[in-house]
Parts: structure tokens; C-alpha cells; sequence
DNA sequence: GAGATCCTACTACATCTGTCGGAGGATGTC
DNA sequence: GACATCCTCCGACAGATGTAGTAGGATCTC
């Protein structure tokens, strides 16, 4: 009924990561790539996630001398703010604030990292966002 | 063959944030919580889904007077943080920074939350954690 | 040009998840 | 005590996703 729209699966994200983290690629790269770091599936499973990917607007594809080659069409930026939003509204109603302090909380920084928070923290400091919508 | 877990669903997970939001409750009590937030399912939907989060391990019940009574048995920043985990791992192989810089560049905070993040960031400055394994 | 390779197009199937309906027992209401 | 309610237990079914096999065309290799 609803327009539920699942989106991505683990599988499918794992492919279009190789694509963010390498560039465009064939099936076979892709599959090369998903082997190196050690995900053992079937040519034809890539090829099935790749095309899933296509139909979903994902990846774009370009048929080239031997083989298609598949691009991602969307960022990784893209994706992670979308997912990211889900996940803030799935577990607290919207509001970013807990699930961000969560992260500072939990996760590992390098010293860079840590500088560039400190900056991104200040401007947000002084510039005082309208309120969305 | 993996031990893949699919772990919650988007339905789940709603009916697992009412138990966090309103405390324990029976099926219709959730279902009720469900209504209110313009979620319109069956009942035994609803029970369903407390099953299955039950057989998962994320609420445990009770018989009382007149019907089981759910309850979460993990936390929500419990599960957050297992969340954001998976999404770190397959969007930037573990790196949380990227993560929290897109967080805090798209995401609205209110002043309390900068205050506070302002806090985290100066204690994570002053405190170099020892590298996780 | 015959066999080995590689690619694409289909098809298939199991599992997970979202959604319910029905059976049957327990309780409340006249 | 007959009916309406409410609860739990089971079973079912559709769509999404993970995974892969097969058929058949195209290309490379001797």
C-alpha cells in the first residue's frame, strides 16, 4: 500500500560502496573488489545486485567495448544523509542531537577529525540556523 | 551459510520505540501508540511484531492480570549505537568521522545540544583515547 | 572453425519482514 | 447462560533481498 520503499539492502549498498571506493566498474571488477575484501558471492549475484541497483537509480551503466560499466549516479554523501535521516527518525523523532552525541560518545577520532569538529561546532555556535520548514 | 542477521525491521523497530517512548505495554496499548502516530495497523500486526522482537531478544514479556505486558530489554542508545555501527561499517569502513561531519553540517541542533557538543569535542581534545584493540 | 571464455538476460528460490485472518480459550455484560 | 470482547496461538501470503544457475550470443585463441 504505502509507498515503502526499502531501498537499499546490505547486499546492494556493499556493491555500491566498491563503486564509491573505486570508481566505475564492470561486473567483474566489482566482483574482484567484493572478493578482495573478502565478500565470496557469484558473478551473476553481483550482476542481479547491479542491475537491482540500476532499476533503483543508483548506478547508471555505459556498455563499453567488452562489458557494461557501472557509476554510481548518487554520492556517498547522498546516501549516508538519507540514511541517516531515516535512522534519526526511527529512533528519536527527528531529532539529531542524541544520535550525534552517541557517535562523539562511542566512536574513534583522529586528532584531524577532532579539529575539524571543533570548527564545524563553532560555526554552528555563531550562525543560528532558521528553522527547518 | 553467514550467520546474517537481519535484525529489525522498520515495523519492528517502531513498535520497539513505543515500548521506549511510553514505557511497558501490552499489544493494544502499542497498537494504541501506533494509531496515535498515524501508524495503521492490525492488532495482531502489532503482536506479531512483539513476537518477533521478543524471539530476537530485544523485549521481554510478562503475563499480568489480563495480558502480556512488553517490555525493552535493550536500550534505545543501546541499539542506536549498534545501528550506527553497521552504518559506519558499510559506508566508510568503520570511520565514524565522515559520519558525525555529515551529521552536524545537515542536521538542526538547539542550542543546548551545541553547548553540549561543544563540551564533548573539548573532552575528547584533551583526552586522546588508546586505540580500540 | 572448434573450444574456451566472458557477457547479458532470464528464471528461480529461500529467507526476512510486513500484514493479517481465523480458531479457540477467558472474561465481562445483560 | 448467551453474546460480545479481548487475548494468544497458528498459519498464511506478498514483496524485498540475497544468491545463483542456465541459455545463448560474442570474442579470444590455437
Amino acid at each position: 500500500m504505502a509507498e515503502r520503499q526499502y531501498d537499499l539492502g546490505d547486499a546492494e549498498l556493499g556493491a555500491l560502496k566498491t563503486l564509491w571506493d573505486h570508481g566505475p566498474a564492470t561486473v567483474r571488477e566489482v566482483l574482484s573488489h567484493l572478493h578482495d575484501s573478502g565478500r565470496r558471492v557469484a558473478y551473476t549475484t553481483v550482476q542481479t545486485l547491479l542491475t537491482r541497483l540500476e532499476q533503483k537509480g543508483y548506478v547508471t551503466s555505459n556498455k563499453s567495448e567488452l562489458a557494461y560499466v557501472y557509476r554510481a549516479k548518487l554520492t556517498r554523501d547522498r546516501v549516508t544523509r538519507s540514511r541517516l535521516k531515516t535512522l534519526v527518525k526511527q529512533l528519536y523523532d527527528g531529532a539529531a542531537g542524541p544520535l550525534v552525541m552517541q557517535l562523539i560518545r562511542t566512536e574513534q577520532f583522529t586528532p584531524d577529525e577532532i579539529e575539524e569538529l571543533q570548527g564545524l561546532i563553532e560555526r554552528l555556535d555563531g550562525e543560528p540556523k532558521q528553522p527547518k520548514r
